[in-house]
DNA sequence: AGCATTAATGTTATAATATAACATTACTTT
DNA sequence: AAAGTAATGTTATATTATAACATTAATGCT
């Protein structure tokens, strides 16, 4: 039993991400070919930044790398590109960071929840169906009607636990 | 049943908000004495104004207040004293909205849930222990220990709800 | 193809949020 | 009173994000 999906996994040792890269922009590009909307260059590539690692990315690390590789880029340039990215579920804003990390299931249609370790800063993004269903209960109870989550848990990771020991 | 505790309700129609706020400085004083810690003139203006109501306050609003009271204020002013109320659980940032609510149990051990209503901009504090009790057990699963938890769910309240039907 | 419409990007400026670094003042302890 | 610590004052700047308008690119229509 468990009704606890890992939809990313904190990077497992020795993983090759190379590969992680390429399934989440295969996976993009069909997506957004099925919604019929534009991953343009800009986006793309801003979408590959975000998932040149586990580790939440800020946008402003974002923007010096689009600089080095045009000179029109600007803040804007990232930031309507992280609201279509994020619109399309393509990536996922931490908040309690001001980062953004990508999301290996954009089809994924419910709200999930963050592990984010501040050892190694990788983050794990999980669906915890209990947890949604309780929050759902709880938020019904109060006559509440519930739009968004924001689930972002910090500590330490398993690896960077036993790293520490 | 419930293993929901209402830490602070949306407000209720009709509420004596200058309650809240007695009660809320009053908690804060004595928290603080036995603490051995000093809320000092500007640490207890800063949750004043945090309390002066039940939707959460931005820094630079409560900076645009001080200024009109004392004229040496300056953002480390608020932040300074911002840092100090949430070492001491007087405060919450709400980190989705960069904004800070008050606390209405300092004492309170453990980690809580926002509800917040983008209607009329309030926020309730919950703590619900089959939340953190899953969380936890999912955590430990995976091997990862949690520090902090960031849980802040937006959407409708009750009274506006039912206001727009 | 040519034209109109919409979507995306370029460009400049500025708003909003937060911290660094060092000087000064006020409290606390002895 | 002197020393040590904590809090505040002060100036500057870093970080994160948006507004507003111009230009270019893609799309849809006839």
């Amino acid at each position: 039993m468990s009704n606890n999906r890992v939809l990313m996994p904190f990077k497992e040792h020795g993983h090759k991400h190379q590969h992680c890269l390429e399934t989440a922009l295969l996976a993009a590009e069909k997506t957004c070919l099925e919604r019929g909307v534009r991953l343009t260059s800009i986006r793309r590539r801003v979408l590959e930044l975000i998932w040149s690692s586990h580790e939440p990315v800020k946008a402003y690390d974002i923007l010096d790398q689009l600089r080095n590789e045009h000179a029109g880029s600007a803040p804007p340039t990232v930031y309507r590109a992280l609201d279509f990215l994020q619109a399309e579920g393509l990536v996922h804003k931490i908040e309690s960071l001001n980062a953004y990390v990508g999301c290996a299931e954009p089809d994924h249609s419910y709200q999930t929840q963050f592990l984010i370790c501040h050892d190694c800063g990788s983050v794990a993004e999980l669906d915890n169906v209990n947890v949604r269903q309780l929050l759902a209960e709880n938020a019904k109870q109060l006559g509440f009607r519930i739009d968004h989550e924001t689930i972002e848990i910090k500590g330490t990771c398993s690896a960077c636990v036993t790293e520490h020991q």
